[in-house]
DNA sequence: TATACGTGGTG
DNA sequence: TCACCAAGTAT
């Protein structure tokens, strides 16, 4: 058994990259890109922004259609916001679209269309945070940076036996994984890790019989791999309760409104109601005789349960009351709408 | 430092 | 069924 000081950690991992890399729409692998081929910083930015608390296999998907629809950063600029956050709508995290959009004017209209090459550059940008930027500078620009993500963190806390909880440890494991970041291949030490991490040193059932730094690995010898990364406990999830009205025009069209940027679901298409909180006042946009359907809508978002109530009632007038917009029968996609708001509509559909 | 911010898959 | 989890950021 070596010890870790003397285990070439970033070596052993390049090593199992180069044979086990995933493949994935976004990624140079290994050996185009030992071969010369760059990765589109574009396409690593919009790739790194969806997979922000996202799971590869729900990334897949919008990025084919973002990179379908609009190929370049000068493209997504140019972009209404409504059709990106059309786009958007099913990922979740929705300021991530709206600063998408931010930061693709920005990279413009003020870095002459191209991407900043630094850690110090991007990371100024809106919805570029330390991971982004490291992983960017990484990954599209050589750059030797350390990427910290949960992959990262959970194998780094592995490797050293690190007892103390996240987030508070976070520090300690940046300097862990500092410690091994190469001057060569840092792109792809980075993106070894996050692929050892998602498929090899996972949080459950780890396979550490087919791991690459079984043999450093201080929690394997210690038999805490199981209990890493330990995390400070969760507060549990309130439910609340709101209503949603769904009024339909004999012409097809529906009355919606297009919620603040600011808050949850900001920017996105959805149902008038009430609040949501414990115990609601029933809000309709006008006055209807208002039929409640028989079901509800559940749904969980990050911090609470919610529990919808659905009212429907014709519309009878052409312009849409203060605050809210008629969405032509032509242009209504359901898909356009957050999940939540989606529910209810399908809802609505199957009544 | 703590909280707000989505969604779908998983055991 | 349900808590946990996923390539985090903004405030």
């Amino acid at each position: 058994m070596r010890d870790l000081q003397h285990f070439d950690v970033s070596g052993a991992l390049l090593d199992w990259y180069d044979r086990h890399a995933r493949e994935m729409p976004w990624r140079v692998g290994p050996a185009a890109r030992a071969a010369g081929t760059r990765p589109d910083p574009y396409r690593v930015w919009l790739s790194e922004v969806m997979l922000q608390q996202t799971t590869v296999a729900a990334v897949r998907d919008y990025f084919h259609r973002f990179t379908t629809r609009w190929p370049t950063v000068a493209a997504l600029a140019a972009a209404p916001d409504e059709a990106v956050m059309g786009e958007w709508a099913g990922l979740g995290y929705y300021a991530r679209a709206r600063n998408l959009l931010k930061c693709a004017r920005a990279v413009s209209e003020e870095h002459g269309g191209q991407f900043p090459d630094s850690y110090e550059g991007l990371i100024a940008l809106p919805g570029i945070g330390p991971y982004t930027a490291a992983a960017i500078a990484a990954i599209a620009f050589d750059r030797a940076e350390t990427v910290l993500d949960g992959n990262v963190e959970r194998v780094m806390a592995r490797l050293h036996d690190v007892q103390e909880p996240l987030p508070g440890v976070k520090p300690v494991l940046k300097e862990h994984a500092a410690a091994i970041t190469p001057a060569k291949r840092p792109g792809d030490h980075a993106q070894a890790m996050m692929d050892l991490g998602a498929t090899i040193c996972t949080p459950r059932s780890p396979a550490c019989g087919i791991c690459p730094l079984r043999p450093p690995c201080l929690a394997r010898q210690r038999g805490t791999v199981a209990d890493l990364p330990r995390k400070s406990p969760k507060k549990p999830k309130p439910i609340r309760h709101g209503h949603v009205y769904l009024a339909q025009h004999s012409d097809g069209g529906w009355l919606m409104e297009r919620r603040p940027d600011k808050g949850l679901l900001g920017g996105m298409l959805g149902w008038p109601g009430s609040d949501w909180s414990e115990a609601p006042e029933p809000s309709p946009p006008f006055e209807a005789q208002w039929r409640e359907l028989p079901a509800e809508v559940r749904h969980t978002f990050t911090h609470f349960h919610l529990i919808l109530r659905i009212h429907t009632a014709p519309l009878e007038v052409d312009t849409a009351p203060e605050g809210l917009v008629i969405i032509d029968k032509h242009a209504f996609r359901p898909s356009d709408l957050p999940t939540v708001m989606r529910k209810a509509f399908d809802l609505w559909r199957g009544q």
